[in-house]
DNA sequence: GATACTGCATTCGGAACAAG
DNA sequence: CTTGTTCCGAATGCAGTATC
């Protein structure tokens, strides 16, 4: 997948301007340094995604993409909106668990369309200017998925299954990066899987998503940056 | 100046669980 | 078994704006 797509990218400088495929699967790694010049073994994935597993959705590869990357500029420049992206949800939670920042950050992960809004955001900006900062550095790669949007579609099973299969829920596989942010998370599905996902990881899979997912890499271009037709 | 990228609140849909 | 509720993850709509 890496040498298909001539990978890995980073978040920090990606853009929408590249010819993104419109719907596939992502795949983020830790810890946050070059994968290229690091033995595959030693690659740990620590998230994975998808988009357009709802019928009639119409949202895009990039669209889910720069929701975790959060905001290059406006007035939350560097920061983001982690009411819009469970992996920042994520992964603020950690960072507030690791450093002790609840009083700093009572309503993370709130639903709160209130007129508090406002003041609450500006409250957590710098706690998600942090997680941008987490993110961005992250290596990942993705595959172009295409097909209609649906909860039975090639990503979702792709997904489903990748998730399950590199989860260590329930297994005494030991870490192979103790420093992973994700051993602060409150949440059990990902410190116990060794990933930012909740969805799967303590599923069974099924082995022939490798065969799948290898067909849909053969078939991903790399990316070009856009030009004029 | 046209294009399409960006920011962000809101809305949608499904899973898990509870109640009738 | 059916209906209702809550939570969570994802998708949408649109105004504003940078880039070509």
């Amino acid at each position: 997948m890496r040498d298909q797509i001539g990978g890995p990218y980073y978040l920090g400088d990606a853009n929408g301007r590249l010819e993104w495929p419109d719907r596939g699967v992502y795949f983020f790694f830790s810890p946050a340094s070059d994968l290229r010049q690091m033995p595959s073994t030693k690659w740990r994935l620590s998230r994975i995604g998808t988009v357009g597993v709802s019928t009639g959705s119409s949202n895009t590869l990039w669209n889910r993409l720069r929701q975790h990357r959060g905001n290059v500029r406006g007035k939350y420049a560097g920061g983001g909106n982690h009411r819009g992206s469970i992996f920042r949800l994520h992964v603020g939670r950690a960072l507030i668990e690791k450093h002790g920042w609840h009083d700093e950050y009572p309503h993370w992960g709130e639903q709160n369309p209130d007129a508090e809004t406002t003041a609450v955001r500006e409250q957590e900006h710098e706690l998600e200017q942090r997680v941008s900062e987490y993110i961005r550095d992250l290596p990942f790669l993705w595959v172009d998925v295409p097909g209609d949007p649906g909860p039975e579609c090639d990503r979702a099973e792709i997904e489903s299954n990748t998730i399950a299969m590199v989860s260590r829920y329930r297994r005494s596989a030991g870490p192979s990066d103790l420093d992973w942010l994700g051993y602060h998370s409150p949440k059990s599905e990902v410190y116990q899987s060794g990933l930012w996902n909740v969805r799967h990881v303590s599923d069974s899979f099924d082995p022939s998503v490798v065969d799948q997912l290898s067909e849909y890499i053969s078939s991903t271009e790399a990316l070009d940056h856009q030009s004029r037709i």
